[in-house]
DNA sequence: TATTGTTATACTCTATAACTATA
DNA sequence: TATAGTTATAGAGTATAACAATA
Protein backbone atom coordinates (compact mmCIF):
# COMPACT_ATOMS: atom_id res chain seq x y z
CA UNK A 1 0.00 0.00 0.00
CA UNK A 2 1.66 3.32 -0.58
CA UNK A 3 2.53 5.78 1.73
CA UNK A 4 -0.48 8.21 1.05
CA UNK A 5 -3.35 5.44 1.09
CA UNK A 6 -2.14 4.21 4.63
CA UNK A 7 -2.06 7.79 6.01
CA UNK A 8 -5.35 8.15 5.17
CA UNK A 9 -6.49 4.74 6.12
CA UNK A 10 -4.89 5.73 9.36
CA UNK A 11 -6.81 9.07 9.29
CA UNK A 12 -10.08 7.10 8.64
CA UNK A 13 -9.56 5.03 11.57
CA UNK A 14 -8.05 7.41 13.93
CA UNK A 15 -11.52 8.02 15.86
CA UNK A 16 -11.04 4.57 17.42
CA UNK A 17 -7.72 5.30 18.28
CA UNK A 18 -7.43 5.63 22.32
CA UNK A 19 -4.61 7.77 21.60
CA UNK A 20 -3.39 11.04 23.50
CA UNK A 21 -6.17 13.46 21.94
CA UNK A 22 -8.51 11.21 21.84
CA UNK A 23 -8.34 10.25 25.62
CA UNK A 24 -8.75 14.49 26.36
CA UNK A 25 -12.40 15.38 27.44
CA UNK A 26 -11.94 18.67 26.49
CA UNK A 27 -10.74 17.46 22.78
CA UNK A 28 -13.98 15.15 22.42
CA UNK A 29 -16.17 18.05 24.21
CA UNK A 30 -15.06 20.59 21.30
CA UNK A 31 -15.50 18.18 18.55
CA UNK A 32 -19.27 17.29 19.58
CA UNK A 33 -20.26 21.04 20.45
CA UNK A 34 -18.86 21.99 17.05
CA UNK A 35 -20.64 18.97 15.53
CA UNK A 36 -24.06 19.90 17.42
CA UNK A 37 -23.59 23.88 16.60
CA UNK A 38 -23.07 23.31 12.95
CA UNK A 39 -26.32 21.09 12.75
CA UNK A 40 -28.15 23.84 14.91
CA UNK A 41 -27.28 26.53 12.03
CA UNK A 42 -28.05 24.12 9.17
CA UNK A 43 -31.38 22.56 10.71
CA UNK A 44 -33.08 26.35 11.46
CA UNK A 45 -34.03 28.53 8.35
CA UNK A 46 -31.53 30.43 6.94
CA UNK A 47 -32.81 32.99 8.26
CA UNK A 48 -33.41 31.99 11.48
CA UNK A 49 -31.85 32.96 14.74
CA UNK A 50 -27.90 32.13 15.82
CA UNK A 51 -27.63 29.95 19.27
CA UNK A 52 -26.91 33.56 21.02
CA UNK A 53 -30.47 35.05 20.16
CA UNK A 54 -31.74 32.44 20.72
CA UNK A 55 -30.07 31.52 24.47
CA UNK A 56 -31.05 35.86 25.04
CA UNK A 57 -34.70 35.41 23.59
CA UNK A 58 -35.56 32.14 25.79
CA UNK A 59 -34.25 34.00 28.77
CA UNK A 60 -36.01 37.38 28.20
CA UNK A 61 -38.89 35.08 28.00
CA UNK A 62 -38.50 33.19 31.12
CA UNK A 63 -37.45 36.10 33.00
CA UNK A 64 -39.35 39.41 31.58
CA UNK A 65 -38.19 42.58 32.59
CA UNK A 66 -34.57 41.46 33.24
CA UNK A 67 -31.49 43.96 32.62
CA UNK A 68 -28.88 43.83 30.09
CA UNK A 69 -26.08 43.64 32.59
CA UNK A 70 -28.20 40.66 34.57
CA UNK A 71 -28.67 38.77 31.01
CA UNK A 72 -25.21 39.15 30.24
CA UNK A 73 -23.88 37.66 33.23
CA UNK A 74 -26.59 34.51 33.18
CA UNK A 75 -25.48 33.94 29.68
CA UNK A 76 -21.92 34.22 30.55
CA UNK A 77 -21.00 37.42 27.87
CA UNK A 78 -19.38 40.26 27.94
CA UNK A 79 -22.56 43.25 28.60
CA UNK A 80 -20.95 44.57 25.80
CA UNK A 81 -21.42 41.80 23.30
CA UNK A 82 -24.98 41.57 24.53
CA UNK A 83 -25.79 45.18 22.70
CA UNK A 84 -25.89 43.90 19.31
CA UNK A 85 -28.17 40.49 20.25
CA UNK A 86 -30.54 42.76 22.08
CA UNK A 87 -30.55 45.03 19.05
CA UNK A 88 -31.55 42.56 16.48
CA UNK A 89 -34.30 40.85 18.63
CA UNK A 90 -35.40 44.69 19.19
CA UNK A 91 -35.28 45.17 15.11
CA UNK A 92 -37.47 41.80 14.50
CA UNK A 93 -40.12 43.37 17.05
CA UNK A 94 -39.57 40.18 19.64
CA UNK A 95 -38.74 42.68 22.74
CA UNK A 96 -39.08 46.36 23.90
CA UNK A 97 -36.39 47.97 26.10
CA UNK A 98 -38.62 49.73 28.93
CA UNK A 99 -37.70 52.47 31.01
CA UNK A 100 -37.48 51.35 35.06
CA UNK A 101 -38.67 53.65 37.29
CA UNK A 102 -36.63 54.59 40.18
CA UNK A 103 -32.92 53.92 37.93
CA UNK A 104 -32.87 55.69 34.68
CA UNK A 105 -29.46 53.70 33.57
CA UNK A 106 -31.10 51.26 33.25
CA UNK A 107 -33.54 49.40 30.61
CA UNK A 108 -35.68 46.59 31.16
CA UNK A 109 -36.44 43.70 28.16
CA UNK A 110 -39.51 43.35 27.60
CA UNK A 111 -40.49 40.43 25.39
CA UNK A 112 -43.20 41.00 23.24
CA UNK A 113 -46.29 38.51 21.71
CA UNK A 114 -44.35 38.53 18.87
CA UNK A 115 -41.72 37.80 20.60
CA UNK A 116 -42.86 34.94 22.93
CA UNK A 117 -44.44 33.41 19.49
CA UNK A 118 -41.42 33.61 17.87
CA UNK A 119 -39.75 31.93 20.78
CA UNK A 120 -42.01 28.88 21.04
CA UNK A 121 -41.43 28.59 17.22
CA UNK A 122 -38.17 28.45 17.21
CA UNK A 123 -37.85 26.14 19.99
CA UNK A 124 -39.96 23.58 18.35
CA UNK A 125 -37.30 23.62 15.61
CA UNK A 126 -34.88 23.28 17.80
CA UNK A 127 -35.99 20.13 19.38
CA UNK A 128 -36.52 18.62 16.29
CA UNK A 129 -33.07 19.70 15.70
CA UNK A 130 -31.74 17.89 18.70
CA UNK A 131 -34.21 14.82 18.23
CA UNK A 132 -32.60 14.24 15.47
CA UNK A 133 -28.97 14.77 16.03
CA UNK A 134 -29.08 13.04 19.21
CA UNK A 135 -30.45 10.26 17.89
CA UNK A 136 -27.77 8.32 18.62
CA UNK A 137 -28.07 8.59 22.17
CA UNK A 138 -30.94 6.74 24.77
CA UNK A 139 -33.78 8.81 26.78
CA UNK A 140 -31.57 7.37 29.61
CA UNK A 141 -28.08 8.35 27.93
CA UNK A 142 -29.26 11.71 27.01
CA UNK A 143 -30.39 12.86 30.58
CA UNK A 144 -26.98 11.58 31.99
CA UNK A 145 -24.77 13.48 29.03
CA UNK A 146 -26.89 16.42 30.58
CA UNK A 147 -25.83 15.69 34.02
CA UNK A 148 -22.46 15.63 33.65
CA UNK A 149 -22.15 18.74 31.41
CA UNK A 150 -24.02 20.50 34.45
CA UNK A 151 -21.47 19.02 36.84
CA UNK A 152 -19.07 20.86 34.85
CA UNK A 153 -20.82 24.26 34.81
CA UNK A 154 -20.92 24.68 38.56
CA UNK A 155 -17.80 26.11 37.98
CA UNK A 156 -19.76 29.02 36.21
CA UNK A 157 -20.77 30.25 40.04
CA UNK A 158 -17.67 29.90 41.36
CA UNK A 159 -16.55 32.15 38.94
CA UNK B 1 -37.68 42.25 47.86
CA UNK B 2 -37.14 45.43 44.67
CA UNK B 3 -38.02 44.12 41.30
CA UNK B 4 -33.95 44.49 39.89
CA UNK B 5 -33.03 42.48 43.36
CA UNK B 6 -35.67 39.68 42.71
CA UNK B 7 -34.45 39.32 38.85
CA UNK B 8 -30.89 38.80 40.57
CA UNK B 9 -32.06 36.36 42.55
CA UNK B 10 -33.87 34.85 39.36
CA UNK B 11 -30.86 34.65 37.55
CA UNK B 12 -28.57 33.17 40.43
CA UNK B 13 -31.21 30.53 40.99
CA UNK B 14 -31.17 29.83 37.09
CA UNK B 15 -28.56 27.16 36.34
CA UNK B 16 -30.76 25.01 38.98
CA UNK B 17 -34.10 25.60 37.29
CA UNK B 18 -35.10 22.85 34.39
CA UNK B 19 -36.28 25.40 32.00
CA UNK B 20 -36.48 24.96 28.26
CA UNK B 21 -33.05 26.19 27.66
CA UNK B 22 -31.50 24.12 30.16
CA UNK B 23 -33.52 20.91 29.27
CA UNK B 24 -31.22 21.16 25.75
CA UNK B 25 -28.30 19.11 25.24
CA UNK B 26 -26.73 21.68 23.07
CA UNK B 27 -27.23 24.23 25.50
CA UNK B 28 -25.25 22.36 28.09
CA UNK B 29 -22.56 21.50 25.64
CA UNK B 30 -21.34 25.15 24.74
CA UNK B 31 -21.91 26.35 28.05
CA UNK B 32 -19.58 23.49 28.92
CA UNK B 33 -17.42 23.62 26.36
CA UNK B 34 -16.79 27.15 26.73
CA UNK B 35 -15.91 26.88 30.19
CA UNK B 36 -13.13 24.02 29.44
CA UNK B 37 -11.45 25.93 26.89
CA UNK B 38 -11.30 29.16 28.55
CA UNK B 39 -9.70 27.65 31.66
CA UNK B 40 -7.14 25.37 29.41
CA UNK B 41 -6.17 28.63 27.96
CA UNK B 42 -5.41 30.21 31.12
CA UNK B 43 -3.83 26.92 32.15
CA UNK B 44 -1.26 26.61 29.88
CA UNK B 45 1.37 29.42 29.31
CA UNK B 46 0.79 32.91 27.99
CA UNK B 47 2.73 31.51 24.72
CA UNK B 48 1.48 28.15 24.90
CA UNK B 49 -0.44 26.55 22.05
CA UNK B 50 -3.93 27.16 21.11
CA UNK B 51 -6.40 23.74 21.10
CA UNK B 52 -5.93 23.90 17.35
CA UNK B 53 -2.14 24.12 17.27
CA UNK B 54 -2.23 21.37 20.20
CA UNK B 55 -4.21 18.76 18.09
CA UNK B 56 -2.59 19.86 15.23
CA UNK B 57 0.77 18.78 16.71
CA UNK B 58 -0.70 15.51 18.77
CA UNK B 59 -1.53 14.48 15.42
CA UNK B 60 1.36 15.17 13.48
CA UNK B 61 3.56 13.16 16.42
CA UNK B 62 0.97 10.39 15.90
CA UNK B 63 1.29 10.14 12.20
CA UNK B 64 4.94 11.77 11.09
CA UNK B 65 4.50 11.95 7.03
CA UNK B 66 0.72 12.99 7.13
CA UNK B 67 -0.31 15.59 4.12
CA UNK B 68 -2.52 18.60 5.18
CA UNK B 69 -5.03 17.89 3.20
CA UNK B 70 -5.20 14.63 5.69
CA UNK B 71 -5.11 16.66 8.90
CA UNK B 72 -7.22 19.38 7.76
CA UNK B 73 -9.82 16.09 7.37
CA UNK B 74 -9.18 14.47 10.73
CA UNK B 75 -9.03 17.74 12.45
CA UNK B 76 -12.55 18.86 10.81
CA UNK B 77 -11.41 21.94 9.09
CA UNK B 78 -10.45 23.33 6.00
CA UNK B 79 -7.03 22.74 4.34
CA UNK B 80 -6.62 27.09 3.91
CA UNK B 81 -7.08 27.18 7.82
CA UNK B 82 -4.68 24.75 8.33
CA UNK B 83 -2.09 27.04 6.84
CA UNK B 84 -1.33 29.14 9.62
CA UNK B 85 -1.23 26.11 12.26
CA UNK B 86 1.42 24.73 10.17
CA UNK B 87 3.78 27.61 9.45
CA UNK B 88 3.57 28.69 13.29
CA UNK B 89 4.48 24.96 14.03
CA UNK B 90 7.10 25.31 11.26
CA UNK B 91 8.49 28.81 12.94
CA UNK B 92 8.60 27.50 16.01
CA UNK B 93 10.81 24.42 14.71
CA UNK B 94 8.16 21.69 15.29
CA UNK B 95 7.90 20.15 12.31
CA UNK B 96 9.32 20.43 8.69
CA UNK B 97 7.75 20.33 5.46
CA UNK B 98 8.96 17.61 3.21
CA UNK B 99 8.79 16.95 -0.05
CA UNK B 100 7.02 13.34 -0.84
CA UNK B 101 9.16 11.27 -4.35
CA UNK B 102 6.11 10.82 -6.81
CA UNK B 103 3.46 13.84 -6.29
CA UNK B 104 4.98 17.37 -5.57
CA UNK B 105 2.27 19.12 -5.35
CA UNK B 106 1.93 17.34 -1.82
CA UNK B 107 4.48 18.01 1.49
CA UNK B 108 5.02 15.60 4.20
CA UNK B 109 4.46 17.02 7.87
CA UNK B 110 7.16 15.81 9.86
CA UNK B 111 7.69 16.43 13.28
CA UNK B 112 11.73 17.64 14.91
CA UNK B 113 12.57 16.22 17.95
CA UNK B 114 12.31 19.28 19.73
CA UNK B 115 8.26 19.15 18.42
CA UNK B 116 8.42 15.70 20.17
CA UNK B 117 9.78 16.91 23.19
CA UNK B 118 7.44 20.13 23.16
CA UNK B 119 4.18 17.73 22.42
CA UNK B 120 5.44 15.93 25.56
CA UNK B 121 5.50 19.40 27.79
CA UNK B 122 2.72 20.65 26.54
CA UNK B 123 0.51 17.40 27.00
CA UNK B 124 1.53 17.26 30.48
CA UNK B 125 -0.03 20.51 30.97
CA UNK B 126 -3.22 19.58 29.20
CA UNK B 127 -3.60 16.33 31.77
CA UNK B 128 -2.98 18.67 34.50
CA UNK B 129 -5.52 20.97 33.18
CA UNK B 130 -7.59 18.18 32.81
CA UNK B 131 -7.48 16.57 36.03
CA UNK B 132 -8.15 19.94 38.21
CA UNK B 133 -10.89 21.25 36.08
CA UNK B 134 -12.71 17.97 35.60
CA UNK B 135 -12.55 17.21 39.39
CA UNK B 136 -15.93 17.18 40.21
CA UNK B 137 -15.68 14.51 38.04
CA UNK B 138 -14.93 10.42 38.84
CA UNK B 139 -12.70 8.66 36.84
CA UNK B 140 -16.52 6.54 36.25
CA UNK B 141 -18.06 9.61 35.71
CA UNK B 142 -15.27 10.43 33.02
CA UNK B 143 -15.17 7.75 31.08
CA UNK B 144 -19.48 7.66 31.11
CA UNK B 145 -18.70 11.19 29.97
CA UNK B 146 -16.24 10.27 26.93
CA UNK B 147 -17.97 7.38 25.78
CA UNK B 148 -21.48 9.72 25.36
CA UNK B 149 -19.41 12.97 23.31
CA UNK B 150 -18.07 9.86 21.14
CA UNK B 151 -21.27 8.81 20.15
CA UNK B 152 -22.04 11.80 19.31
CA UNK B 153 -18.73 12.69 17.24
CA UNK B 154 -19.51 9.25 15.30
CA UNK B 155 -21.48 11.34 13.01
CA UNK B 156 -18.16 12.85 12.00
CA UNK B 157 -17.73 10.22 9.52
CA UNK B 158 -21.05 10.23 8.25
CA UNK B 159 -20.86 13.58 6.97
C1' DT C 1 -10.13 17.95 -15.32
C1' DA C 2 -8.94 17.16 -10.49
C1' DT C 3 -6.00 17.83 -6.38
C1' DT C 4 -2.58 20.19 -2.95
C1' DG C 5 -1.18 23.91 -0.86
C1' DT C 6 -1.71 28.74 -0.68
C1' DT C 7 -3.56 33.55 -0.53
C1' DA C 8 -7.17 36.91 -0.10
C1' DT C 9 -11.11 37.98 2.02
C1' DA C 10 -14.94 38.13 5.08
C1' DC C 11 -17.92 36.70 8.77
C1' DT C 12 -19.09 35.25 13.63
C1' DC C 13 -18.24 35.45 18.30
C1' DT C 14 -15.94 37.37 21.75
C1' DA C 15 -13.10 40.57 24.70
C1' DT C 16 -11.05 45.14 26.32
C1' DA C 17 -11.19 49.88 26.81
C1' DA C 18 -13.27 54.13 26.80
C1' DC C 19 -17.36 57.05 26.54
C1' DT C 20 -22.26 58.93 28.38
C1' DA C 21 -25.64 59.35 31.52
C1' DT C 22 -26.89 58.42 35.48
C1' DA C 23 -26.45 57.00 40.55
C1' DT D 1 -16.62 57.03 42.66
C1' DA D 2 -19.41 53.31 40.76
C1' DT D 3 -22.80 51.32 37.51
C1' DA D 4 -25.71 50.43 32.93
C1' DG D 5 -25.66 50.72 28.44
C1' DT D 6 -23.11 51.87 24.39
C1' DT D 7 -19.43 52.39 20.86
C1' DA D 8 -15.00 51.47 18.84
C1' DT D 9 -11.76 48.30 18.07
C1' DA D 10 -9.26 44.11 17.81
C1' DG D 11 -8.35 39.24 17.95
C1' DA D 12 -9.49 34.29 17.51
C1' DG D 13 -11.27 30.85 14.58
C1' DT D 14 -13.52 29.70 10.77
C1' DA D 15 -15.30 29.48 5.85
C1' DT D 16 -15.48 30.45 0.68
C1' DA D 17 -13.40 31.45 -3.53
C1' DA D 18 -9.73 31.73 -6.53
C1' DC D 19 -4.94 30.88 -7.84
C1' DA D 20 -0.43 28.24 -9.13
C1' DA D 21 1.78 24.04 -9.52
C1' DT D 22 1.20 19.47 -10.40
C1' DA D 23 -1.26 15.19 -11.39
Amino acid sequence: MPKVAAQREAAHNYLEDPSDLESLIGYNLKRAYVLAHNDFRTALDADGPSTRVFSALSMIVKFPNITQIALARMMGIERSGLVAVVDELETNGYLRRAPVPGDRRVQALVPTDAGVKAYKKTLAAVRAHEDAFFSDLSAAEKDQLIELLRKIRRRETKA
